[in-house]
DNA sequence: ATCATAACTCACTAGTGAGTGAATATTATT
DNA sequence: AATAATATTCACTCACTAGTGAGTTATGAT
């Protein structure tokens, strides 16, 4: 049992262990909330999962409500800083001629990637919070986080889109939300209506379709408005 | 207390008070439910808010997953009732001839009227079958109901779209839906997002928007994907 | 080896959950 | 008024919840 054995394989160090420990905890929470919802947890239910004593996840996060909230921002800050950045960027590239369909590109592909890539943690987290999106436990957290890319993207379309009303850019907003929130949910329906033609994990169909299809009502609406006012 | 007394008022039969009582606590069990899902609802908070002892409700309906089967039961009739005539009705004026935007208005604007229309409980309704549709609990009775509307309405999208690829119609179905959950859920994010300028419950403001927003959607993802054929 | 600290478990508390069956009240029927 | 049926409450059970504080084991530093 080689415990001292300095081995090729380097012992990982405390601090090591205990972050993987919380990350295992954090994981676990993270799938099941997704699914069950907050009060549909109990931290027995993680803990048996994890394989430790369920008082484990009082001495790692203080309560539950603690540690539901760490799996909120474990990953939001990731999401947030990528998309602000490719928000930026495109903002930088279109030299003040920015286009629905490039914004929303930017807006929307760059968090699609993050799930494709970003492996079973990612898509767990993706379902997390469009389930923590709808409840009451949530909702402040989505405020304080993503207002800000939410708000910058939404600056970017009123460029994109001078002649519009405020109001009609929100709702497109709205409606982009609900559309990727659901994506995102997984909640395997449109596989079944489709009869397995599509399917609920493949973020790849979606990224192929969104922004366009979103674009195109963005720019009906908002044109349609601009003519009634003429 | 004329209590025998046959004055105007007529005093409501047995099966009348039963049938109101039932009433009451679906309206609420529907509210609370909508709020806080499933797991965050105990049978004494209904009883509470109803005023009755909380084992009352286990006499009504046998249990708690009865109890929220059966107001998920007892309004969706209503809305797929509704929907599916106004897609009948809707094909058959079209003549064959039928148009996304004309399709997405009946089913879309004949839901929304009933939300606008149906006062305070149908909009709590609205709301539960949103947080349902995202929960273990009530994605059964999702697929068991309203199956067939979506497929009827996916069945003139078709004819609308001859030449469109089945997954791009079934994409943005997807995209439809999770926009209108989204609406119904009434998060109160938009408020916040637009600063009072957009308001949740402004049913109305999507009523105006969003059938003509998903059609161009469905228009643009439908026609480039038949440009890439040719 | 020893001691301190961190990691983890255990036994327990206090409270809550859904649900049951008996007891009581209310109403309807005759 | 008596009786039957229905509605409602009550007292209770059993399982389970989050959380605490003491106790135990492991680990790392000296």
């Amino acid at each position: 049992m080689a415990s001292k054995a300095k081995s090729a394989v380097k012992r990982p160090s405390k601090a090591e262990q205990r972050a993987e420990m919380m990350e295992q905890i954090l994981d676990t929470a993270e799938l099941l909330f997704s699914k069950h919802g907050f009060h549909g947890v109990t931290l027995k239910d993680v803990a048996k999962q994890v394989g430790v004593h369920h008082t484990l996840l009082n001495y790692y996060f203080d309560d539950k409500r603690t540690l539901f909230d760490a799996v909120f921002a474990r990953r939001a800050v990731v999401t947030i800083d990528k998309r602000m950045q490719a928000l930026d960027d495109y903002d930088r590239a279109a030299g003040g001629q920015p286009t629905v369909e490039g914004a929303l590109h930017a807006f929307l592909d760059t968090d699609l990637d993050l799930y494709i890539q970003g492996g079973e943690g990612w898509k767990n987290y993706g379902a997390f919070g469009a389930q923590a999106s709808n409840s009451p436990e949530g909702a402040e957290f989505m405020d304080k986080y993503f207002d800000p890319v939410v708000l910058r993207l939404i600056e970017i379309l009123k460029m994109a889109l001078p002649d519009a009303a405020e109001d009609d850019i929100f709702w497109g907003y709205h409606f982009v939300t609900g559309a990727l929130m659901l994506t995102l949910a997984r909640t395997g329906r449109i596989d079944k209506l489709s009869h397995g033609l599509c399917h609920s994990d493949d973020y790849e169909a979606v990224k192929a379709r969104m922004a366009r299809f979103m674009a195109a009502g963005f720019r009906e609406i908002c044109d349609q408005r601009k003519q009634d006012r003429t």
